[in-house]
DNA sequence: GTCTATACTTCGATAGAC
DNA sequence: GTCTATCGAAGTATAGAC
């Protein structure tokens, strides 16, 4: 190994550049187009400076997606410090960028395994976040949940995010009854009372 | 346009040998891993021949995005040609293989938009055939569904993704319990009567 | 109709200058 | 500690041979 032991320092203002155009050259063509000498281009500096603060391109988006993560995880427990916490977590399944970069990082997830690895570790954290703050909810307001916090919580993720990816490509069908459904939840969610005791009304078929 | 007009044959065996390739190549190392040269390597051909069957790697992923949209739709129909169509539903969107390859389309998708719009028209009549195989199962037994047959459809899609991928990442967190309460409600549907008339008992929280 | 020789662009990475 | 000159490999695409 006669690798240099110390890469660029973490305050580095070129480095925080070169985060700074990678997530937005990721979010704009993939990560397909995250390379040094595009990263370079759009950073300002030459596409070398990327191996000087990166060893490799895995360990860049091993960087970003640390970055991301924490400032994610941040913001979500901050956010759901709310007495409508379920609405947090609803809205914040429901942004079309942030979906648009987590996809490109589950793709990269899906064949790199530090990155998976990464990913799973966010992913726990965040959730359990989500959940405690949900928990927390039902207890404060002596709320006798039928579905346990962390179920709630995964399914709100799971239906935000399939709106958001079918919208993406133009799909729009059952999404005004999906969300009509949601909010009925929700809008019950929040009188008070208990959690989801069952189907609100919604438009019948046949 | 001194370009040629007509490309390779759609019989030709080296044109499914490359989009054989494309399609494990996709799977294995994520698109950008499709490459020419690589391409040429696993399907044991020259890396020229792709430019000769497909003008642009563009034209290649939308040729292996219509071959495998229109024999999912193929088997999709065919499968739901069953008195359990909603446990069809969810067993196949559990399926981690298609997952990843789509997903791997859905971050095409976001960047190119021929693909984008050509994974739209297959959305859109998946979807439909999986709509109206559940309604006419409705209507078939005379069942007063609460919620309608397309939103029935998205929340399996996206409860069944949304497991996959946190599976992927090796996140398992409320995994249990929610696989319990689909199944609950599979239980229920089966059953013959109303289609999800309640929440289930499902273990409770506090 | 099918395939190859070749052009030229961009890639990640490193050795070495400042 | 920070940055640049440069390399060999890999990328898409086309002109032209069979």
């Amino acid at each position: 190994m006669t690798r240099r032991q110390k890469l660029g320092q973490e305050t580095s203002a070129t480095r925080t550049a070169l985060l700074d155009a990678a997530e937005a050259l990721m979010q704009e063509e993939g990560y397909a187009a995250v390379t040094s000498r595009r990263l370079g281009a759009k950073a300002g500096v030459k596409p070398q400076l990327v191996h000087y603060y990166f060893e490799t391109m895995d360990e860049l988006f091993l960087a970003l997606l640390r970055r991301r993560g924490e400032r994610g995880l941040a913001f979500a427990a901050q956010a759901l410090e709310t007495d409508q916490p379920l609405r947090v977590l609803w809205s914040q399944s429901n942004d079309p960028r942030e979906t648009a970069l987590n996809l490109e990082f589950m793709a990269l997830a899906n064949h790199r395994k530090v990155i998976r690895a990464e990913m799973g570790r966010f992913g726990d954290r965040l959730r359990q976040i989500q959940e405690q703050a949900l928990a927390r909810h039902f207890e404060s307001r002596g709320i006798q949940a039928q579905i346990p916090p962390g179920v709630v919580t995964l399914l709100m993720a799971s239906v935000g995010l399939t709106l958001v990816l079918e919208t993406t490509v133009g799909m729009s069908n059952a999404h005004a009854e999906t969300e009509a459904l949601v909010e009925t939840y929700l809008r019950q969610f929040e009188a008070g009372g208990e959690a989801m005791p069952q189907m609100p009304a919604v438009p019948k078929v046949g």
